[in-house]
Parts: C-alpha cells; sequence; structure tokens
DNA sequence: GTCAAGTAAATTGTCGACAATTGTAATTTC
DNA sequence: GAAATTACAATTGTCGACAATTTACTTGAC
C-alpha cells in the first residue's frame, strides 16, 4: 500500500496534527507509561514499521520530544530516552517552587472574579477529597488548584516556562498521585493560600513564601516514595550515589 | 555540482556540527543582528538557495530556532521570526529575577574557591571599568559575573533554564550593552552580593531579595532604553498599547 | 586469553521529487 | 462596484533512495 503525503493527517477541534505531532503524541504517552524506558534508543527504522510514516515525519517528532524534554538528540548517534536521576528530582523542585511562588504573588493581583470563584470550587473538592480519603481524587483537584493561579498569573513566559517544566518531570505526573501524603496538612496550606489571594491586603512576600515552602517540602516524600516503587523512567543505578557537585 | 551527504561537515574542537546546526546558528546571528526582522517568513526555498543545502537540515534548523526561542513554527503556514512586544519584555525580567535570586541562594553553599575567586576579578574589574566610564566593558564583566553565579549553583536545570531564557531575550544581548545606567550604583549592589556570598553566615533570603530587586529594578530603565532606540526585532508597532491582560 | 585491526551490518544524515495545502489573482455573478 | 468562485502559483508535508558514519563482529597477532 502506497501512502501519499496529506495522507492520515488527523483533525481534531479544527486543530490539524502533523504526522509528526501525531507520532511525538503517541511516543510521548509511550515514554510517560513506561511502555520505553529510560535509557532506551528510539530507532528509525524500527518507528517506521510501527506508525507506517517516513524518516522525516519522525524526526519531527524526535526534535518535538526533545523540546518536551523527553529525550536527548546525540548527533550520529541516535535519540535517547532521558533517565532520571536522584539529582533530577532533587533539582527540580526549587526552581519549580521559586516560579510557582512568583506566580501566586502576580495571580494576586491579575486572578479574575472567575478564577478566584473556581479555585474556592477546587479547594472545596479537595476538602471532599480529603473527607472521602481519596487521595486520587484529592491530587486531581490539587492540580486544577495549582494552574488557575499559574494561568492566572497573567505572564505567559511564566506560565510556558511552567508547562515545559512539568512536562520534563514526567516521573512526577505518573508517580504523584500514588505516594501517600498528609492530605488534611496539604489541604490546610492550600486554604491558607487561597485566603491570601482573595485578601486585597495579603503580605504577597509572605504568599510567595508558602507558596515556595508547599512545594519544596514535597521533594522528601517524593524521594522516599521513589525509592520504595518501581517506577519504569527512573534511573535506579545513579539513585544511590549521592551527587551533590 | 552535485553534495553528497556528509559533505561540508565542520568540526571545531572535536565537535561534529550537522548541516542543520550550522544553519541554525548562522539564522540565529541574523536574527539577533537584525538583518532578519521579527515577523519575518523564513522561506525553505529562498534558504535552500542561499545555504545550498537541502530542505531537511534546513527543517532541521527551524526546529532548533523555535527550541531556542527565536521563531514560530505555525503549521502548514510556515515558519516565522518572533515578535518581541512591551509586555513580553516586562513579563521577561520578574521570571529571570526569581531564577536568578534562586541561583545566588544555591551559589552560596556550592560555589567552588575558585569560582569566588573568578567573582572577585569580576567585581574588580566592573569597578575598574565604571573608573574609565566605559559602559560596555562594564556589561561584559556583568555577565561573566551573573554567570559565575548561576553556574555555581550546581542545578543544571536551574542553569539551563535561565540559559533558555536569556536566549529567547535576544533583544536584551544586544541593546543591553548601549543603555546608560547608572554604573557607580550597580557596581556597589554586585559588591554587596559579593559580599554576602562569601561571608558564610549570609542571610539567604536577603541574598536572593537583593538579586531579585537588582534585575527587576532593570526593567524600567530598559523599557526606557528600548523606546528611544531602533532595535530591529523589537516590535513598535504593540509596545504602543498597554496590554496588561 | 586479551587486545588490536579490519570488515560487515546497522543506523543516521542528506538529498531530490511528488503530493497536498494555502495564499493570490483573475473571473464570474449579483 | 462588491462579494463569492475558481484557477493558478507558491510553499509546506511526506516520501524513498543514497552517502557517511558509527557500532558490532570477526579475525589475527602477541
Amino acid at each position: 500500500m502506497r501512502r501519499s503525503a496529506g495522507d492520515h493527517i488527523m483533525v481534531i477541534e479544527k486543530k490539524i496534527y502533523s504526522l509528526g505531532h501525531q507520532v511525538a503524541d503517541i511516543l510521548s504517552a509511550d515514554i510517560l507509561e513506561g511502555n520505553i524506558r529510560g535509557g532506551d534508543r528510539l530507532i528509525e527504522q524500527e518507528l517506521q514499521a510501527r506508525f507506517g510514516v517516513s524518516r522525516s515525519p519522525l524526526r519531527e517528532a524526535f526534535r518535538d520530544l526533545e523540546k518536551k524534554g523527553l529525550v536527548e538528540i546525540v548527533p550520529r548517534r541516535g535519540t535517547f530516552v532521558k533517565l532520571v536521576t536522584r539529582k533530577d528530582i532533587i533539582d527540580h523542585f526549587p526552581v519549580r517552587a521559586a516560579l510557582e511562588g512568583l506566580a501566586a504573588a502576580l495571580a494576586h493581583r491579575s486572578l479574575t472574579d472567575l478564577e478566584r470563584e473556581s479555585m474556592k470550587r477546587e479547594l472545596a473538592a479537595m476538602e471532599a477529597a480529603v473527607g472521602a480519603g481519596d487521595t486520587g481524587r484529592f491530587h486531581a483537584h490539587h492540580l486544577a488548584y495549582h494552574e488557575l493561579f499559574i494561568n492566572g498569573s497573567g505572564n505567559p513566559l511564566l506560565i510556558d516556562t511552567l508547562k515545559t517544566l512539568r512536562m520534563q518531570a514526567m516521573w512526577h505526573r505518573f508517580s504523584y498521585q500514588y505516594y501517600q501524603e498528609d492530605l488534611q496538612r496539604s489541604y490546610r496550606v492550600h486554604a491558607r493560600i487561597l485566603d491570601m489571594l482573595l485578601d486585597p491586603g495579603a503580605d504577597l512576600s509572605r504568599l510567595r513564601e508558602l507558596v515556595e515552602d508547599h512545594i519544596n517540602r514535597a521533594v522528601s516524600n517524593f524521594l522516599h516514595y521513589v525509592e520504595q516503587h518501581e517506577t519504569s523512567h527512573i534511573d535506579k543505578t545513579l539513585t544511590r550515589r549521592g551527587e551533590t557537585r
């Protein structure tokens, strides 16, 4: 069967995705779900057979994945799925914390009324989840809560940087939901944060600090979780060595 | 003349650059220097003729430039050089400030003795430049000073994020050197920062704040400069409209 | 048995050509 | 004369093939 250019173009909600983009999406999911392990090499011919596309869109997909921070392209040697080391995890949190702290402070003055209402709803949903002891539900609303004030910061560069950061930290997305945390305590922090966001006279430095500390505090919990569970995309070998620099 | 694959590969210091990479470098410079204006479309056939390469490496170059934030690739429509608006500039500073503040605080404990010495030297060079009234020289050493504590933070993710940020803000690199600033005052701030970096008992929050404020303060100066001078890659049209969100 | 050198296979880099889409200008219709 | 339609040109998306390089394996020397 001969496949001609433009064939297989998928149109979803009036958005056109090139073959390269489609392939990148599938590969992203595969990497995130652990079907493709960290350190694995993405071989063009193999994927060419799998997806039935030529190498041009494949190579574009690789660039896409590289931009997302999921793979590393080494010239003349190939494309490799990134390994996440213990230090990568440790390094991730303070950066994310600093940026989300900033986002919260900016959101304080630029949040719309609608967004403020949405945040109240997400917080209420978090409280309900705590009551029901539903960790998965809690984290879903927790995520929505954070996204609300990030997007509400009104700073597209900041929003985009945080999005990239979250994407690069794929280990985060799949592990976060399952590690145990003091939900009650987490809920109270978010209640305080929202209080400050809604209070016109709030101290912005303290607001930032609150958000920042909340995120930084998660790192130890998270590391503890990672070391106990199997997570295919996190490198356990390097995990043992204390590389502080 | 027929050109075969692998021909024209350039080897610099044992690093191999593909054609795509080389093209991306040249185009980067062109965009930064304003030879290619913001909003311009990069047409493959045109550049193909100019560089004498086929479209495959060209398209890779485009992806490279997109990753650097210099262009935007719109599917089926083309690749366009990014426009920098007044709001882009305003948004850039707080993000950069937050991250550099964090970098300074991290550097406080992870800087090597060698790096501390280098920072002293850069600061001394800045002082000399102030005495000589040499703005260009001042900013060169100012840049080196900042890079020292950023790279000395020991957090590759942070270092990389800041590098990308600086790259995206190409307007910054070419304009910064020429806008007038109170060099004397700037020098004093950097002297205080270095003092704190060298003091084992320094208050890290204050150190962060100092760095952050120093960068944030620059935004008004910079905007003032931009509005007076011609800078080819900054969009003047949108510059006039107050878009706060 | 281990290391070095040479050879073959696998894989990436680049190319030119065709297909599909988008933008533009001429044409038609009201 | 303005708006819609159609035909054409310009441009991007995809393909398959060849060239160059890297990798793996075999062979040979010590």
